[in-house]
DNA sequence: TCCGTTAATTGACCCAGATCATTCATTTGC
DNA sequence: GCAAATGAATGATCTGGGTCAATTAACGGA
């Protein structure tokens, strides 16, 4: 049938070995809110970070949990997730590498509101909370870019938020599609490809949809020829139509 | 019946004289982000602000103008809304005194992507974006606070996408009811008062539904004795019991 | 390469909540 | 204190998408 094939995905082959200090002190450098700094304060800085591997599935804060530290991706991909008593959960972001979670532990907060899962084999590097809110107070401009960040965060959100609560299922699946192919995309020969594990329950928790809706709906793209997809991989074909339908909001 | 009977909202008679420098100074050193400056800098501060009135039902600036300056509410209540292409308004945030909004002006954004909107008359204070940045960078102390603020405001955001999509109307309806009487409430002989004027299609809008669907559910509610409520007012009769329907999340 | 596991698809049915339409009640402006 | 004007309530009907259930297809591991 059009659109199936073999896994197209690259195999993610990170091994522990990966975060090495070297790699961290790459990583910390890359992070936009670090990027001025002396290199002399950057290794300070690297210094007070400690690095975890996380096996992909694991749990790397739970809902609830004290929070005692931040978190910057250095490799593979994080999902930040609610729970809710009703047992559904609602996939608000998948973090890559460079970006940061678990904010408000440096910040007063005393449980994180939500759950940081690794999507794949991660390695995460932490700190505590009070040393980054010591870094926040030496480094004003840190502070500012951190500041720009969980701003621009909010306002995703409350697109999120607007997106939910006026448009149909159809727009918010394309709009979720455009928006992981900007995020993460690959280009492919077939067009872009979203290059992580991505289930059609994963599509469902980003839209506020169940798994069977969003299959009908991604059947229905595949079918019109705007994506290919299998067993959680999906190459976008069409960005501009997806956009397009993304938009009637 | 039950739950009827005159308007018995304080009416607000804020005259735009309350706007003088007097009071802004004392907004200004009550906002907790400025708190622990020294006087002779808040008063500094005070200098870079304007203070602007704004009638009720006026736009204080509207999505998409240009974002070039941030402000901070000194009386009155403002909303933030956004506006979808099939003319669906979602209500976002209503603001009280103390608040600011507009924040991404500061950091580099170009445009607004929200609505601003005067709920009452208003007497709100405005700061240019180059000012705030250069406060920001000169207080630490004051940039951790506003980020702190953000974040807050992130987790909130994140609670209502979560809620959007995992709850009933009902329960949406009821944890919106008891969010507003947290922020805006005050004590009457009956119960919570609402102190604002807020119509069904206000609380359709905080919680994604329409005025039909959130006139049904408060029918219910005030049938059930758990409010009283009239044109634009509304009383909080049992605060624990809506806080339980909210929780059924 | 085959097999077991688990995602994905698809169908049938149903219901919460949207839509449309109408009546009623409360303000506000004379 | 009366009359437009506008918000609220409520009834009737319809439908997007949820729920339940069964089948099919795609991986991944041995």
């Amino acid at each position: 049938m059009a659109g199936r094939r073999a896994v197209p995905q690259i195999v993610e082959s990170i091994s522990p070995a990966s975060c090495t200090v070297d790699h961290r002190l790459e990583v910390l450098h890359g992070l936009p809110f670090f990027q001025h700094l002396p290199h002399e304060q950057i290794a300070e800085i690297n210094r007070q970070f400690h690095a975890y591997d996380v096996e992909a599935g694991a749990t790397i804060y739970f809902s609830g949990d004290p929070a005692e530290r931040l978190y910057v991706v250095a490799h593979g991909r994080v999902k930040l997730l609610r729970h809710s008593a009703s047992g559904q959960d609602t996939l608000l972001d998948i973090l890559t590498t460079g970006e940061m979670f678990g904010t408000l532990a440096a910040l007063g907060d005393l449980t994180y509101p939500d759950t940081a899962e690794a999507q794949t084999f991660c390695c995460v590097l932490g700190i505590g909370a009070q040393e980054f809110q010591t870094i926040l107070e030496r480094s004003p401009d840190v502070a500012v870019h951190v500041l720009g960040i969980v701003a621009k965060r909010l306002q995703e959100a409350h697109s999120t938020i607007s997106q939910i609560s006026a448009t149909p299922v159809e727009a918010r699946v394309a709009a979720a599609l455009v928006k992981l192919s900007e995020k993460l995309g690959v280009e492919d020969e077939r067009g872009t490809l979203i290059q992580t594990r991505l289930s059609r329950q994963d599509i469902a928790a980003m839209t506020g949809t169940t798994t069977e809706t969003a299959s009908r709906v991604m059947s229905q793209f595949r079918r019109d020829g705007l994506i290919e997809s299998g067993r959680q991989w999906i190459v976008v074909t069409d960005l501009p139509r997806l956009a397009e339908i993304a938009e009637v909001a």
